[in-house]
DNA sequence: TGACGTTGTGCAAACGTTTGCATAACGTGG
DNA sequence: CCACGTTATGCAAACGTTTGCACAACGTCA
């Protein structure tokens, strides 16, 4: 309690105030001057019991250890932390159990928001929130008829495709990743589509469900590579399952680029520092994070948001193409 | 409010609490009932009000797309989970004022204790909240004269010393990571070490500071190989920066083991699963994640703890080896 | 000089819990 | 049948804020 240190009482509350109305400009200073030395810092627990927002907001990710969903999750606490929010982040690990005990525990902070990174198609996270009247938003995964933030996943399968095209590949596989998630489901929809069109439908065992992440990347890699004809490109709908495959193609002692091609997701930093540098689809993940923050802050105060669809764009590099940039 | 629901006050609290004692057991099933229809919530902010304790952990790590801290954040946030609390992150990206303000908006919420993830000789952070009284661990990264739970960094850099030596290496180059870091120092100086007392002594150009990630391993590495007589064996201390040091090599027209070989630390997940699987010392980074969680639950109930300092192991693979396992 | 507006401050209620204490209901043993 | 112990419940205070309202002091204008 500031106010012993004084002589006031709760004048101190309005003086320590965004806006301090009503309260005498010398008073304000010397107030303020005085929480500073003590290191006084206002409850905002307190607070929140009072006015009824806790300032807090909730972001579910399957897991924090992608770096995908970390960089997602960065940017979002960037711009909370810029609102006066404090995030607070659930690994679900795409698991139900988890994932309602952590829902709850959110709950029970009584959070004003929730981002969720992790939906799934039979998720029930989002239709919770939606009955309880808790503001929500989804980001990188999408789900009919809730409002969202992604990219154009349809899209960058597409250009992914087209590129390959363009270089001349006509037998290629996909490492398609979670079809659970909309987005290993789009990307490669929107690959397929691309060569349906060009006359070189992709056969379906050329398209291997795999889940996320580089050991995946390298089991579902080898299965491609021993193929009799085995493919003269290979699309992994995330940059980490791209690394994993590329080591399946170099044990199966076939060179990257000039034996098969390789085309990641994501362009997360590494793609680019790899040894042999990884062509990838950029979906702008920061851009992400922030506009899923506003939307959901646009929310919380009642106003309208729109579901957002993000351009990808391809970045060509060592693994498909001679020289780049 | 819950007691509205059926007949009662706040007999509500003490039914729904853990060890409802001295309530009438029917009461207690037709409380508890009732809540779950209701998808009622103790509200943890009110308790916290009146008891005390937020049940709010804080960890500060220097950034969460690095994957070894994320992976430390992830059991921190486990073994927390189990016990009741919540886990609020802050990114510090090393930037002091950033850090300033993430750490005010912490203590606002009146938290229960703090991992530190992020120290850095000169750092304040760990003095200011001893001064508070707020319980805190150090995790990773250490300190002189604070509690901390870290691997043997000296330990691990000898570990790949010896390594090398044994594989013949005398001329070798160290990409040192940010010498402000304990880790950084310590495994390059547990390095040098060993190679001082086989009688090669490593020169000091030999030895580039880089900060971590693989940007800087890249141009760290460029570096190493540019020299008229490049090291034949290079130690990163990150498996990242050796990712990007691995580039170098590519680039400079070597072969990796074959002409330069390479160990990295941590034995992140991606480090087995590489094109070229990677020679790592292996810190167990779950286990740290999870012994500062307990350290710091010790210290809040205000039993002594003592700082733990974990054995690395190393993990030879295809950047120094031909064959393992 | 009296009425009135302005400006700065204090009062008190409310937010949703927990918990020590009082009290009611009920058996039981002497 | 009364006193007493046990068990279940209610009461009320307290935690640290915010905020509508009342109020005091002061100046100003007619």
């Amino acid at each position: 309690m500031a106010r012993h240190a004084q002589v006031h009482v709760s004048t101190v509350s309005r003086a320590l105030s965004e806006d301090p109305a009503g309260v005498g400009i010398e008073t304000v200073r010397r107030v303020r001057e005085l929480a500073a030395m003590l290191g006084y810092h206002r409850d905002v627990g307190a607070a929140g019991l009072r006015t009824g927002s806790s300032r807090l907001i909730g972001v579910l990710v399957p897991r924090l250890t992608d770096l995908v969903l970390a960089t997602i999750y960065e940017s979002i606490d960037a711009a909370a932390g810029t609102a006066g929010y404090t995030t607070v982040v659930s690994n679900t690990l795409d698991d139900p159990l988890r994932r309602r005990a952590r829902l709850d525990a959110l709950l029970s902070r009584r959070l004003d928001g929730v981002i969720i990174g992790d939906s799934h198609v039979g998720d029930t996270a989002a239709f919770e929130l939606q009955q309880r009247g808790v503001p929500y938003v989804l980001v990188m995964r999408k789900l009919e008829g809730h409002l969202s933030v992604t990219t154009d996943d349809h899209l960058g399968g597409r250009l992914a495709a087209e590129h390959l095209l363009a270089l001349g590949h006509t037998r290629v596989g996909v490492i398609a990743g979670d079809l659970l998630a909309s987005t290993g489901l789009q990307r490669s929809q929107g690959f397929r589509t691309a060569f349906d069109a060009a006359g070189y439908p992709v056969e379906d065992h050329y398209v291997v469900n795999s889940g996320f992440g580089a050991l995946a990347g390298r089991m579902a890699g080898d299965q491609l590579m021993h193929f009799p004809t085995p493919p003269t490109a290979i699309f992994a709908v995330d940059d980490l399952t791209a690394v994993g495959a590329m080591g399946a193609i170099r044990a199966a002692g076939k060179r990257l680029r000039e034996d098969v091609a390789m085309i990641g997701y994501n362009d997360v930093d590494l793609a680019a520092n790899l040894p042999v540098p990884l062509t990838s689809v950029r979906s702008a993940l920061s851009d992400m994070g922030r506009l899923s923050f506003e939307a959901l802050q646009r929310r919380i105060n009642g106003e309208e948001a729109e579901s957002v669809l993000l351009k990808p764009v391809l970045i060509p590099r060592a693994t498909t193409v001679e020289r780049w940039e």
